[in-house]
DNA sequence: TGGGTGATGAGAGCACCGCTCTCGTTTTCC
DNA sequence: GGAAAACGAGAGCGGTGCTCTCATCACCCA
């Protein structure tokens, strides 16, 4: 038991303070989140949580780091239980990102829906969890095309060139241009796909089984990254 | 000038405030749009906007449709003005949407955004404007289809067929299921393309040429739904 | 061991929000 | 011309984020 024992309270406070954040975001989405009724439930008056918290997008910021924590254990478990083919791989995190984010659609839209107008959440707080999934990703690439299993890349806009190279930099990755813009463009489709089917954004267009959807646009998504052949 | 002059003047206020949250929503956003706030500006009490405007919900139901009716335009007017090879006419249109989405993010947010809490647009009311994109997308996709400018189609999830069934009756279409899922999965695609930058959620990895990120994202969409051969 | 110090929570209060109700006034319609 | 409907102002309710003050309590160090 390390600190003292004000300490140690205080971080049970916070926690029980995310907790609960936690839960009312699930059920009232970031923008309807309220610090006075975190402060209710928490037993407490609602300035006493502003000794905890320094505003409410302070407790917004708390909550996306702790989805996208959750998100990344998520998908990381997933992976790590796939077998070792790019296009399991793939296809697993594929399917744990869409697992988790129609288990949690408000977590999900505070992560990768609109920005809560007016908040922007801090880099140096939320990026080191923010990145794990896309990191993740481009490190199935790397590993496939280092390995061989990736076809040949298709082209890359020249113009992008330097930030293909910052991203090949930043990552650590050997793969070529083509394949990062294949990538990048399969990441942005792949959330929104997802996106689509939690917004219900289809419209009047409804799907049985939005799964089979999903798992559909997978398939295609691996055969566009050159992991799988056409079907 | 037909109506009684108080006819007149509610259509007139009705447009004022339209205008006014129009304005507002793309400063602040839909979450922080205020209706008292609107009230000032528009030179009147608070309550006196509950005669034109049944509560916030339905300011914000007036200002979906006023979006999608201006996204709409913008698109049609594109496509009218594009050749008539349907590779020219797609690229026009997913062109079109993200130069509005640009041009118009808070009000982008509005339409495709995570939804806001506890308000769902009233299907009866957004459908008709909501839907002219994607139905002029689908037209253009039937009608290079029916031209034999669309290669041939790719396999489809047999679970969905009634899915697909649905969407051909609701939109007058003769494609066959494969054209249909692709579609369908461009649209998605496009749309997280665009909501990808307009939600600024590319993360660390920055982009000098957003505009040529996106028009390689279409030339692949382009390709991937049969309308062009591999670069 | 005891006192100074800083963390803590309660409470009051400010400005804003959505929304309702009442009450004069004005316009419309029969 | 009078009844009815529409309209705008105003007061008010309960909610929000956030600030400030004040009493209390735990901690740390002399």
């Amino acid at each position: 038991m390390p600190g003292t024992p004000r300490q140690r309270a205080r971080e049970q406070t916070l926690d029980d303070i995310t907790r609960i954040g936690r839960r009312h975001l699930a059920e009232v989405g970031a923008a309807a989140l309220s610090l006075r009724a975190v402060a209710r439930e928490l037993g407490v008056v609602s300035s006493a949580v502003y000794r905890y918290v320094a505003n409410r997008d302070d407790l917004l910021t708390l909550l996306v780091v702790d989805a996208y924590t959750e998100l990344g254990d998520a998908v990381d478990a997933a992976v790590g239980a796939a077998g070792p083919a790019a296009v399991d791989r793939f296809t697993a995190l594929a399917r744990a990102v869409r697992a988790w984010a129609v288990r949690e659609p408000s977590r999900w839209a505070l992560l990768y829906g609109s920005p809560v107008p007016g908040y922007a959440a801090p880099a140096e707080r939320t990026t080191a969890q923010g990145i794990r999934v896309i990191t993740l990703f481009a490190h199935i690439m790397d590993d496939a095309w280092r390995a061989g299993d990736v076809d040949g890349a298709g082209a890359a806009p020249p113009g992008l060139a330097a930030d293909y190279q910052a991203i090949r930099d930043q990552l650590s990755l050997s793969v070529p241009d083509g394949v990062i813009a294949a990538t990048v463009q399969a990441w942005s489709a792949l959330f929104g796909a997802v996106s689509f089917e939690v917004f219900g954004q289809y419209g009047a267009a409804t799907f049985g089984d939005p799964e089979a959807l999903f798992d559909h646009t997978v398939e295609r998504l691996a055969v566009q990254l050159g992991l799988a052949a056409a079907a």
